[in-house]
DNA sequence: GTTAGCACTCAATAAAAGTGAGTGCTAACA
DNA sequence: TGTTAGCACTCACTTTTATTGAGTGCTAAC
């Protein structure tokens, strides 16, 4: 059996149909709805060549069709159009840039909240953490006796605090100085490559202030590893209550669940080092929790090796044209942020 | 009429009852349920008599009764137990603010966090920004070109970091002496403090440096002055969707709208400067879309006139004797670390 | 190859009947 | 005089039954 134009022309409308509608759709609706010069017994027919191929299915024996996973999948390789984002939209994803362009971990948590209002679906961010980025510079700051505040700025500008905590916190006057030595040495530096070899050589140049530089560089060593490996933000799970797949409060509370399980979403935004919008339909994301939902993603820049990722989460029928379209749309203003941020 | 002993009894049952099944209870089932030695009969007398008083409410005709806001406020100022929290319970809180004992903004996140899980209830947190905190260390950290951090370690150790935007930023080491400068004189200000007249009080003992000082102080006082005045965090407010009251997705999405509406959750929490532990009951908040729900707050004190508050909100039938239990506990942990932290 | 026609299916909706937890009232009892 | 058994009544909720309508597949004619 061959896909033909018309069957092309049917699946489309089904396609469309339901993810406007939610709704099952039948023969004669489309023969209405849709002007495609055919009868609505034409349409069955070709409806039936369609599920046979995988392309629909039919809940129950007298309801119409919806797509199948098979069904999106060619819709979305095939059938889709991309959209230009509108001026109205485009301006705000700058704004919201813009305005937060001196933080990148923080611009990109309003750029997750501004694609969540703008696409109205659940959106998902992972942010590498500081392990793999490299140290543009590092300031001691005095908190008290026991503690102090390591202000740390990556090549990407960064800025991020962590509070050390020691017994004998060295004066303000000895931070300055420890801060000065490890910045004139480690600057470019990963915070991987700073084993315990790098930390006693950095010390036998320390001169009398030995002691104190491999104390503090092991509490930062320590603050580091205990740290995970990225982080993510979620905005906008609230969205999922709108969506009639959801209507039941059971299947809603799973799915906010589901969506504050770290290693769930860290594998559900995948690793991998592709610069295109990635789109995984359904079970094709191998999570049987969220077997139901769509994915589109993609990877953002952070300076060589690291990259972080987006993801817009929604409904198998969601609009995947709309969200690809708002995903391309602000990848292309944060990769060029970012490039002149760290180029510049 | 009198509000007996008996009385009181059978609305204790009532409440008791509803907040546990979330069903109007009636006469025979109290007597059968609860072993007050009355009859069905006598039951029902004496809950006709407390419709009449207004301890409770017949939802319709043929229906059990539930308490009233009046009948809950009765239950909490006299009838309900406050329990201790469990070995467990007390000894999870205890961690969670040991583990992050150096940043009480963090701290109060995570707490939020702990008693949203011990109660499940939603919590919310406000915490105090800078404005009034006092200062007691500030660095200026060089980040490019364009831009540097200013980070402020306040008097109740609340470490934080602002980027501060300039078009001619101050190499390295003029931003070190004007980080020393600002701490040798700004010490224990608070940003209110910092008007114009300091700024150039401080500009004129700066000597060669004169025009930088002013430059960077004016963009400090900008940046403060931009921020909010407090900052709110919630923390399970998925947990509403586990209650009956709550089955309508409907009303479970407005609920997660209000939650999120942040000039709400200000005047939710209100603003006094009690030391006890304060009950909302329905409402007795103003706040028409909150008008089925019920607050428990408390302050907690970060030095001098700075507090934030903690609230827990959950539907009227909420369990308050052990939310009381869980914030009063909490409470006493809390102020005790902030003590020792800003005293020691 | 296309389409009108028809019998059939089945979820969803509406209407009808039945159930049961609840009430208020009255009269008898201690 | 307070307590209680008894009874008729109410009304949301559940179950049952009937109705509707959007959908299908198949067949025969164009």
């Amino acid at each position: 059996m061959v896909l033909n134009d018309r069957k092309i022309k049917i699946l489309e409308a089904i396609i469309n149909d339901y993810i406007e509608t939610a709704e099952p759709i039948g023969s004669r609706t489309i023969a209405k709805k849709y002007d495609l010069g055919i009868s609505s017994a034409t349409i069955r027919n070709e409806m039936s060549d369609l599920e046979d191929m995988g392309f629909i299915i039919q809940p129950h024996a007298s309801a119409g069709r919806i797509p199948s996973d098979k069904g999106y999948r060619l819709y979305v390789d095939r059938l889709m159009r991309r959209r230009e984002l509108t001026e109205e939209e485009a301006r705000f994803l700058r704004r919201v840039i813009a305005s937060n362009i001196n933080q990148i971990d923080y611009m990109m948590q309003e750029t997750a909240r501004a694609i969540a209002l703008l696409t109205n679906y659940a959106t998902i961010v992972s942010e590498p953490t500081v392990k793999k980025t490299r140290i543009r510079h590092i300031q001691f700051v005095p908190v008290d006796e026991r503690s102090f505040a390591m202000v740390l700025v990556t090549d990407s500008k960064v800025v991020k605090n962590h509070i050390i905590y020691m017994d004998n916190t060295p004066d303000e006057e000895t931070l300055q100085k420890l801060s000065k030595l490890v910045n004139d040495n480690l600057r470019d530096y990963s915070f991987e490559d700073i084993d315990a070899e790098a930390v006693s050589r950095l010390a036998a140049s320390a001169g009398e202030n030995k002691d104190a530089v491999m104390a503090v560089l092991h509490a930062v060593v320590n603050v580091i590893q205990a740290e995970d490996d990225v982080q993510i933000y979620t905005s906008g799970v609230k969205n999922i209550l709108s969506f009639p797949e959801f209507s039941d409060v059971g299947k809603a509370k799973a799915m906010f669940q589901a969506l504050e399980e770290k290693d769930m979403l860290i594998t559900l935004l995948g690793k991998n080092h592709s610069e295109k919008i990635q789109v995984v339909i359904g079970a094709e994301n191998n999570l049987a929790l969220l077997e139901d939902c769509s994915v589109i993603k993609a990877n953002y820049n952070v300076g060589g090796q690291n990259f972080g990722s987006i993801g817009v989460i929604g409904p198998k029928r969601m609009d995947y044209s709309q969200a690809v379209s708002v995903l391309s749309g602000i990848l292309k203003h944060i990769n060029a942020v970012i490039k002149a941020l760290s180029g510049g």
